[in-house]
DNA sequence: ACAGGCATGTAAATAGTTACATGATTCG
DNA sequence: CGAATCATGTAACTATTTACATGCCTGT
């Protein structure tokens, strides 16, 4: 009875849908300032998507047009609901991670830690702007109706913390190191 | 006279041969116990680059067969040098996360707070096997001959801690707004 | 003899991004 | 009117993983 096993990115629309229905191009907003940082979806997949979920059964499309401008918001059916809380019960697999910064500064012996230490300080500035973004997004959530998200904004909070201060900390380090003369 | 911009792939070879000569096997087998946790690389990418990094000069392939089995080291060149060296001054521009286990929460209201709490635990028994894979890899490292690579294996020992701690409060949160009696 | 590790490589599949095409509506 | 935004969709490209094929060498 069922098919192929869902992409991450229909869940993901299960997931959004689920507090009331959102046509695609409302889905890709709401990634974009939501699970963008730690799991984002392009409308090259949203919109395949929503189809093989719509034939699937598991979500229903419903024409709302906004004026004469063509327009299809879609809700999660009983049995998309289903597949959802079966997703969420299984132990999450997929943790990964792709930092160009420390794969650069795996690498520095080959500059000398006036550059090197640069690559550091590139890597603090970015998570220094990502922090502020999800810091702006903070008060738009309320503890009572978004808890679940509210507490992952925390830890995109706490973590780019947490990485400016280890950032500030290994900058320290390579000068320190770099002072008493030794050229690497 | 440059053709394409090179991969990440190749940058991740250039790097590692620089310490000394290599085979493709090596550079996966170095690249899986100290890069991999913030940037993997396969057989399928690290061949075909090794190929065009020789075609362009960038590295050059020697025969140092192991018995009669056939074996071909590469060693990077002065151009080869230059160009790490030039992508090592470019800032970092990527910086992705691919979490499920946070994607899970954020829709975790779909469950009742006991099987939210669920998806955490998991989130944690797996930055705490990392954690513990990283500290074992502490020792084989020292100071004087690779302090760069040091730096980044302690910010993962770091981060893993952290978001272990992180786990912990988290679930600590949950099963406390779940015992008022608060069904969600 | 055979298992496991060394060693090189490719084909196919999967995932994901980017750029584009199309067209309506709203706001200044 | 023109720009921005709403809205849907696809094609092409790039990246990456997985699985497989091949074959030698070492230790039990």
């Amino acid at each position: 009875m069922d098919s192929d096993p869902l992409s991450a990115t229909a869940y993901v629309i299960l997931g959004m849908l689920r507090r009331g229905p959102l046509s695609g191009y409302e889905i890709k907003a709401m990634v974009d300032n939501s699970t963008r940082f730690f799991w984002a979806a392009s409308y090259g997949q949203i919109y395949p998507e929503l189809r093989r979920l719509s034939e699937a059964g598991l979500v229903e499309g419903i024409d709302a047009p906004t004026g004469g401008r063509r327009r299809t918001v879609y809700e999660v059916t009983a049995d998309g609901e289903e597949e959802l809380k079966a997703w969420l019960r299984q132990p999450p697999e997929t943790y990964e991670m792709r930092d160009e910064g420390l794969l650069k500064l795996f690498f520095a012996a080959a500059l000398p830690p006036q550059e090197a230490v640069e690559i550091v300080r590139s890597m603090r500035h970015y998570r220094e702007g990502v922090n502020r973004r999800l810091r702006e997004l903070e008060p738009t959530k309320d503890e009572e109706t978004a808890a679940y998200p509210l507490m992952v904004l925390r830890c995109g909070i706490e973590y780019t913390d947490w990485f400016v201060d280890w950032c500030k900390r290994t900058e320290e380090r390579i000068l320190a190191a770099a002072r008493p003369g030794k050229q690497s």
